[in-house]
DNA sequence: TTGAAAGCGGTACCAG
DNA sequence: CTGGTACCGCTTTCAA
C-alpha cells in the first residue's frame, strides 16, 4: 500500500512516464482509451503526484510562512484562523511559526523557511523586533524575491504589503464616547507602549482628548509591562490616588479588566460614575462584571485580507513589480455594559 | 541577490557541482583549501540548499502536519505551542490545519497534505469524526506508513499512538473534593457528551459518585451542545429546580462560569453552600469572581508528548514497527475560590 | 499518439 | 582530491 508514482503507473500499462503524466493532465497528446485507463487506475490507486518534485519543478510550493508572536493571545488566534481560512480556499498550505516575542526565534524560523519551504510571508513582528526597530531580515527576504505582508505589528521601515486597524481613529472614538456619556478625566493605560500599535493608540487618545476639548493629565497616563499581568491590579492602582478620574481607556483586554475591578474595590460604581473601554478581542470581555465595553479589531478579517494580499502577489508576480499597500481595518466600537450608553442618554 | 544554487558556486570556482556538494558537507574527500574557500562563498552569500531538492532526495520532508479542531479554544492554542515548541527544537517545521470540528475538512487536508508535504501527523479528531466514529482516512494514511499521533480526543478503533488527559481519574477527584468540602448533591454538566473526552468525565463522574457513596440524581446531569453557549444560562437554570443541589462538575469553562453565575442568581453563595469545579484552561477561570477551581490539563506538555512520541517514531522508522503506545497526562486539581479548601476544613 | 530526454537542486557512488 | 553520472518524481519540449 505504499505510496504510487507515475514510474509505477508506466510500468503498469508499458508505456513511458510522459505519457502518463501527460494523460493525468488530460492533455490532448494523448487517446482517449488511454488517457481513461490511466485515469482510472490512478484514481484506485489514489495516485498523488509527489509534492516535492512539482514544488522543485515549478520553483513554487503552495506554501505560505506565518510568523505569529504568541497563539494563547485570542486576536492572533483569529488572525490565524482567517489566514487558515483563506488559505485553504485559494490551496495553499501554512507553515506555522510561534516567534514567543523573541527576536531571534523570528530571524531563525524566517531563515529556515526560506529555502524554497515556502512562497512568501505573514509576518506580525515579535515584541523585541519592533522594540530594536531591527527589520534588515525582513528587508533582506523581500530582495531575495520572497514577499512579506505585514499584520497588525508592522514595521513602518519595511516597504511591504500591510494590514492594519485603525488603533489612531479607533482611540480618538473611544475617547469621544467617554466625552459623550460624561466622563471628563479620561485615564490611558498602555501594556504595548513599545508597539507601533500602543503609540497609534496613545496618539489617538491624545488627539481625541485635544478634539474634545479634554486636558489631558499626565497622573492619568500610565505604561506597564505586559507580563506584569499578575500585578496589574497592584500598579494601576496608584491611579486613583492621583486626582480626579472618571473613566479607562485601556490598550488590552486583561488591564481593562483590571481597572474595571480597582475601580470597583475602590468604590465606584460601573458604568453609573465610571467607565472603562479596552482594546480587546477576548472571551473575558463578554464574561466581566459588568461586561466590558470593547474595541473590536476583527481579527479574522485581518487574516483573510493578509493572507488575500500575500497569495494575489504571488500569483500575480509574473515579472511585474506591483507598488506595495496598506490595508487598514475598521473596528468597531462593542457597547457593552462598563460605559453608559449614549443613546439613552440622548432619549433623556 | 536572487537565491544562490551549488550549479552558481561551482561556475564561480570552476569546479564541478559534486566537488561543491562535498565541500559545503565537509567530506574528507576534499582539500581544506578548497573547502574553505567554498564555503566561505556559500555563507557569504547565504547558499541554503535548497528544500524541496532535499525532501525528494531524502524521502522525507522534516516537516508534520498537524490537524486541530479550532485555534480559538486556549486548550487547543496551548496544545499547538507545545507542539511548536518540541518541533522547533528537533528541527522540524509544522504545517496546519484547523479543521472547524468538520470531518469532510479533516479528510480533505489530509489527504492533500498525504503527497510528500509531511512525513507525520499529529491530530486531534473534529467533533464530527469523533461522533460518526469515520476512522478510515486514519487508517488508511497508516497504512500507507504514514505515522500518525492522536491527541485528546483520540479514536478508540485506530491503532496509533495517542496522548490523552486522565479525565476519568480527574472527575473521580472532582468528586471526591467536593464531598470532603461538604457537598452532596452533585450535579454534572456535559457540553461535550459526544466525544470520548467527555464520556470518560461522565463516566468519572458516576465511579466518584459510587465511591463516595453518594446516590446519583438523573435530574442533576445535563448534557447541552456546545455552540448553544449563549443560551447556557437559560439551558441550565432548569437544573436547579429538580431537588436538592449543592454543586456541579462542568465539562467546559464556559459551562461552569455559567453555572456559577446561575447559582448566584438564585441567591447562592459561592463557595459557602455552593461549589463549582470545571474542566478548563482557560483565561475566564482566573478572572472569573469568585475564581473558578478547575481541573487543568496541561495542554502544552500534551503538545510537546505528541510532537516527540511522532519524531521519535519518524526517526526510528529504520524498518522496525514498533508498537504503539498512549501516553496518559496528569491533571491537576487548581483550587481557586468556586470551591471550600479541603486544608482549612480539616484544620478547624 | 507516443516516447526520449533535459532539467528542477541536491546527494552519493564510482572512476580517475 | 576531483569529476561524471544516476537518481529522487514530475513536466515539458522536441522528435518520431
Amino acid at each position: 500500500m505504499k505510496k504510487i508514482t507515475i514510474k509505477d503507473i508506466a510500468a503498469k500499462f508499458d508505456v513511458s512516464i510522459s505519457t502518463v503524466s501527460k494523460a493525468l493532465n488530460d492533455s490532448y497528446e494523448i487517446s482517449d482509451k488511454t488517457k481513461e485507463k490511466i485515469q482510472k487506475y490512478a484514481k484506485k490507486k489514489k495516485y498523488k503526484p509527489n509534492f516535492n518534485a512539482l514544488s522543485l519543478k515549478n520553483r513554487r510550493t503552495k506554501t505560505i510562512g506565518v510568523v505569529i508572536p504568541n497563539m494563547l493571545n485570542y486576536f492572533f488566534a483569529q488572525v490565524f484562523q482567517g489566514v487558515e481560512k483563506k488559505a485553504n480556499e485559494k490551496g495553499y498550505k501554512i507553515i506555522t511559526c510561534i516567534s514567543n516575542e523573541s527576536f531571534d526565534k523570528e530571524v531563525e524560523t524566517m531563515e529556515m523557511l526560506s529555502n524554497g519551504s515556502i512562497d512568501g510571508f505573514l509576518v506580525s513582528m515579535s515584541k523585541e523586533t519592533g522594540m530594536k526597530n531591527c527589520v534588515n531580515h525582513f528587508n533582506e527576504m523581500i530582495a531575495d524575491g520572497t514577499p512579506i505582508v505585514m499584520f497588525d505589528r508592522v514595521a513602518k521601515d519595511v516597504d511591504c504589503d500591510k494590514v492594519v486597524a485603525d488603533d489612531y481613529e479607533a482611540a480618538i472614538k473611544t475617547v469621544k464616547h467617554l466625552k459623550n456619556t460624561g466622563c471628563k478625566n479620561i485615564a490611558f493605560i498602555s501594556t504595548i507602549s513599545d508597539l507601533i500599535v500602543g503609540k497609534d493608540r496613545y496618539k489617538g487618545y491624545l488627539k481625541g482628548m485635544e478634539i474634545e476639548g479634554l486636558p489631558v493629565n499626565e497622573n492619568l497616563i500610565l505604561n506597564i509591562q505586559e507580563n506584569d499581568y499578575k500585578k496589574y491590579e497592584e500598579i494601576i492602582s496608584p491611579l486613583f490616588e492621583n486626582g480626579p478620574i472618571d473613566s479607562v481607556i485601556a490598550s488590552s483586554e486583561q488591564s481593562a479588566i483590571a481597572a474595571m475591578k480597582i475601580a470597583q474595590l475602590k468604590g465606584y460604581k460601573i458604568p453609573e460614575n465610571f467607565s472603562v473601554i479596552g482594546f480587546a478581542n477576548g472571551l473575558l470581555s463578554r464574561h466581566s462584571s459588568p461586561k466590558l465595553t470593547t474595541v473590536s479589531q476583527h481579527g479574522e478579517i485581518m487574516g483573510e485580507t493578509a493572507a488575500e494580499m500575500l497569495i494575489d502577489r504571488l500569483e500575480n508576480a509574473e515579472g511585474q513589480i506591483l507598488p506595495t499597500v496598506t490595508k487598514v481595518i475598521k473596528t468597531d466600537l462593542v457597547e457593552r455594559n462598563s460605559t453608559k450608553s449614549y443613546l439613552e442618554l440622548t432619549k433623556n
